[in-house]
DNA sequence: CGGGCGAAGATTGTATAAAGTTTCGCCTGT
DNA sequence: ACAGGCGAAACTTTATACAATCTTCGCCCG
């Protein structure tokens, strides 16, 4: 039975080229060296990649359905800029969702889930000694993946991911002071609660957590913002 | 002004050509006309829509998105075939979800709205007396998306359209009379908690019309499945 | 007569070229 | 000097052509 050929459909290590284009320009946005609003255009990313525009343009459509990249009709691509709405919409999904995400992975944990989860905060500290900024949003995004992973429930797995890329951007346009992500404390009381098999500990861990992350962010209110807006563009 | 051609991101009457594939094989699925495991081949879409390929595989990308649709590389597209595993996965995201929605379909509810949703329970009781099963399907489907619109929440408008999509498809699955889908009454109590603004009343309504929904499927266990699957190819 | 190898056909994946739209600069007219 | 419009350049959108891969059918060998 050769059925080798087979890939999962979203493989983690997808060696295909849309794939390495998707996670590529994510990586980009995410670690803020493309700002929202930057144009997309097919041939510079095509020309970074060394692919063709059919490849760019399938990655591109993956991206604006996970929400970080908006098409405009025969405009082109550009780095989505959530609104402070936009924001608060996405952390609200999270909080009903990820507690109980918690709750499916303490059901389903394992000897070989715990290391792994051991061996992220690990990664964690290090790069938040490093003074790492860029590794540490990615590392906190792929902590809340892992447990979704863990909960083996493959539609909040899907959810979550593209609530997690929205969130990174988010926390990188509206994060009020430069504190270093989400603290990983929380993480590490999170795991503990895992490992100890306390789903109540764990979804309120996992709803307080949450609930800070999106407090230290400065979420203006949208007639604010029109303002400012119509401010700079008179003067 | 000319601002006439931008258009909404997810319009529900797209009038672009890539929209008008996805919907026409959508209804086509979602309507039992392609049964799980048809063989989508471009070509032959192409040719119903008068559009070339580079425009169905757009369409066909955007409903494996959606998970109504599985592409295999270098195989082609095929409609989905949910497994009961999905089948719960997906019912259970639903039971999450769609209280809170309905919550915030409560704060925002308006005149207008109350008129849309009973216009809409008329359509559907019509369609009952009718007994049009495919109508049915489809009305139902269009209700709980109607009550997502409603509350103004897109990033569980958005998640709940994906989870109609594939509940239609595992209720013609795996119906187990052919009850027609989901008894009207259910939508009409919804509806009434709605109008009285109570919230308590319509989450409990909402969630046990999920249960009846899922209640009225024959989920049988995979290992069951792969079983008789067994048995036919042995026999 | 059954099984496996191989070539032809069909289908998808990728690249390139043609068509349509937007945008920006420049020029003209007032 | 400034407003308005014309036109070209750049880009996206769509279509078509080419390459790679899989499937199928027939043939040969055991």
């Amino acid at each position: 039975m050769a059925a080798k050929t087979r890939q999962k459909p979203d493989a983690p290590d997808a060696s295909d080229r849309v794939s390495r284009i998707r996670e590529g320009v994510t990586a980009a946005i995410l670690e803020h060296r493309l700002l929202p609003g930057t144009k997309l255009g097919e041939d510079e990313i095509g020309e970074i990649y060394g692919a063709s525009r059919t490849l760019v343009r399938t990655a591109l459509q993956q991206l604006a359905h996970e929400g970080i990249v908006n098409i405009e009709k025969n405009r082109g691509a550009f780095v989505a800029r959530p609104t402070p709405a936009d924001a608060r919409e996405v952390f609200e999904a999270r909080r009903l969702i990820e507690p109980t995400i918690v709750d499916h992975a303490i059901d389903s944990v394992s000897p070989a889930w715990l290391d792994r989860l051991g061996q992220h905060l690990a990664e964690e500290r290090e790069a938040e000694l490093r003074g790492d900024a860029r590794a540490s949003v990615r590392l906190s995004g792929e902590f809340h993946r892992l447990v979704a992973e863990m909960s083996g429930h493959s539609i909040y797995l899907g959810f979550l991911k593209e609530l997690i890329a929205r969130s990174s951007l988010i926390i990188l346009l509206y994060r009020r002071h430069d504190t270093p992500a989400c603290g990983t404390d929380h993480h590490a009381g999170i795991v503990a609660a895992i490992r100890k098999r306390d789903k109540q500990a764990a979804r309120a861990q996992m709803l307080s957590h949450l609930r800070e992350i999106e407090a230290e962010l400065f979420l203006k209110d949208p007639a604010a913002d029109e303002l400012r807006l119509a401010d700079v563009l008179g003067a």
